[in-house]
DNA sequence: TAGACGTAGA
DNA sequence: TCTACGTCTA
């Protein structure tokens, strides 16, 4: 039961390639592409300023996320519409959302994990799609009538296609 | 990203031996000995009846598990007491309690993993103690007030000590 | 202490 | 759909 602590760290991850498949969030976190349990957006806070490593790109709930050939539009984080116990609530500008936010700023790359419907049909399997930059950001109405963040990132160019 | 997809099933593990610490829940069932993700007590279906495979002992939440040296009194499953929104309710001798309680009435073997906190006191980590069988189990009031089961485990003789 | 794009099985 | 002894970070 011995476990890889890879530093967390911007950019490419030694030893993974693009089109990488994994069967748990978890085992994201084991070769070092995403260490938080649940959260989809990582980041880590260099000099006071944070700045995101990864996200995770999820089909349940209402994250609308859109894949495209290289670009993804990637719905931030916070809001509380998983847990429906809990009413909405407009995201804010903090955490992941702050660290991508940042991200652009500093044109600072992003690893963007894509979770797909497992082929058992229970869960879910990953698939890592390679360096991504974002490109902007806006907010708008989501299906809660609450403002949502939406990211557009786009892949960096000579990354091996994804199949 | 693979994963070894070992059948469930009772008693002995192979390649596992007995101390083998492991750090997070999602291991156990990687490596076979405990296949339910949130669920303490893990049983299979044989010819109609449930028969436990496993039980996982945590020291979160009201579980008053005792470990003794070779003895343990494990705490029944249900009852809500984790969900904080929920009231509490008296467990019902279904699902993962009725497969302890089968276990002892076909004399089979039980797999124990023990909880504990762990060393950076982030989250806990697991250790296989050995094959076990359901000696007793009664019903008591729990902190809530509500019936709890609970199962006394005896550990089969002949196993490496724990250390 | 609570929040967060978790998982599998009944 | 809901439950279940999850797990990490802020």
């Amino acid at each position: 039961g011995k476990h890889v602590n890879t530093p967390n760290r911007i950019g490419q991850v030694p030893g993974i390639e693009v089109g990488d498949e994994f069967q748990y969030k978890a085992e994201l976190r084991v070769v070092g592409l995403h260490f938080r349990t649940m959260s989809g957006i990582d980041y880590v806070e260099v000099e006071g300023v944070k700045l995101a490593t990864s996200i995770v790109s999820s089909e349940r709930y209402d994250f609308d996320d859109k894949f495209d050939a290289d670009v993804v539009i990637y719905t931030g984080e916070g809001g509380n519409v998983i847990n429906k116990e809990k009413k909405a609530e407009d995201q804010k500008m903090i955490k992941g959302n702050l660290a991508l936010a940042n991200s652009m700023r500093h044109k600072r790359e992003v690893r963007v994990i894509r979770g797909d419907e497992r082929w058992d049909g229970k869960g879910k399997h990953y698939v890592y799609a390679g360096l991504y930059l974002v490109d902007k950001y806006w907010l708008e109405k989501g299906v809660s009538g609450k403002s949502v963040y939406k990211f557009k990132l786009c892949r960096i160019p000579g990354q091996p296609p994804l199949t």
